[in-house]
DNA sequence: CCTACCGATCGGTAGG
DNA sequence: CCTACCGATCGGTAGG
């Protein structure tokens, strides 16, 4: 507005080049997908051309390595945030905060990171492969001291935890972080369907 | 085998050159994207030419544009089988073995359905979105009714709708049609499952 | 960070 | 269903 020049993107203060090339390349990536985003759109919106990239990045892959990457260790950091020390309950409640937080935080990078890592190959391809399961690892571990305890009640503890990642990890489809549901009514929402489905309570009536 | 030529994809007799071409999409769509395959890779494992492609089709976004709208089909008249006047236990568990079979009996045209179906534009997106709700309210009615009748104790329809499709929708990740769950198998866990996110048994304990 | 440019590949058409 | 071919666009490099 005003005097300004017509520089579509400000770059936040301390915030480097590169990491602005990652956001919007995040943000075209999470709406028209990897495939679909070419380098000269990318270089448009931060108003250059599409040569001037190959100055910060070695490639457009290693756009879509970074971006995964970091949302891979927010996730996985989230999880192992949970204090082992808690009730069963508590941990998936905690578990479930996590996730969430993720992707309200930081919806692009957890968009590319569910629906466009298949696109990276070989070695990075790997370890995010590597990841997931540390992170359902993680879930699972929880679930599995939940039956232990008695406060959880599920017949397989693979298969709860599969069902329980599946409700959380769709929800980057349609959670909106400019929405009404403010992070810690979603979580209550969330953490009491999980716990509903994983058997809690059936014995402790309320 | 034997004396019969190299021809890697032998059409099912009843079957159309068209379909076939459909079918070998829906794989490669699924495996590496829609974006990321090309026309003339899908002619190759059709044994033909790029440009012959065009006899049976229009365009690639047809291709795209048949898929996803036989996987809603498939959704929708899965959904719409349910029952009625079954009890709302009932018609859940009808829903999730529906939804289940459409995906284990066509994984790679349910898979485009979920993952591509956003690079689809104008009416053909506009249709998708509306056939979706459609499913959408179809799963609601079962959960209001469920709620209604006090078999069912959620706070938010919406949100226990929202969250049993997002426990639901995510099996097309890691569903595997020859894998060792069998489909009753299956739908048993999942039922079991939502029917206690949903607050089945809440008040009457086995 | 720019201009100029590269070879490769894309979806699709013409004409048989 | 083929050969031949089209303009457009792709990711990326050279050289400044």
């Amino acid at each position: 507005m005003g005097t300004t020049p017509s520089n579509t993107s400000t770059a936040p203060s301390g915030t480097s080049r590169r990491d602005e090339i990652l956001r919007v390349a995040g943000e075209l990536f999470r709406r028209h997908g990897y495939h679909a985003t070419s380098m000269r759109e990318l270089a448009k919106r931060l108003n250059l051309r599409g040569a001037s990239l190959y100055a910060h990045i070695d490639s457009k892959e290693e756009l879509l390595r970074e971006i995964v990457d970091r949302a891979a260790d927010a996730f996985l950091a989230s999880a192992r945030g949970v204090p082992c020390d808690a009730s069963p309950v508590a941990r998936l409640e905690a578990f479930v905060r996590g996730h969430l937080r993720v992707i309200e935080g930081q919806i692009e990078t957890a968009a590319v990171f569910f629906h466009e890592w298949t696109h990276l190959s070989g070695p990075a391809r790997q370890h995010v492969v590597e990841r997931r399961d540390a992170y359902q690892a993680e879930l699972r571990a929880i679930v599995a001291a939940g039956v232990a305890s008695g406060d959880f009640d599920v017949e397989d503890v693979d298969v709860a935890t599969l069902l329980t990642l599946s409700t959380l990890n769709w929800s980057y489809q349609w959670l909106d972080p400019r929405g009404r549901l403010p992070l810690e009514e979603l979580t209550a929402f969330y953490t009491e369907y999980v716990l509903g489905a994983l058997g809690a309570g059936k014995g402790a009536q309320r």
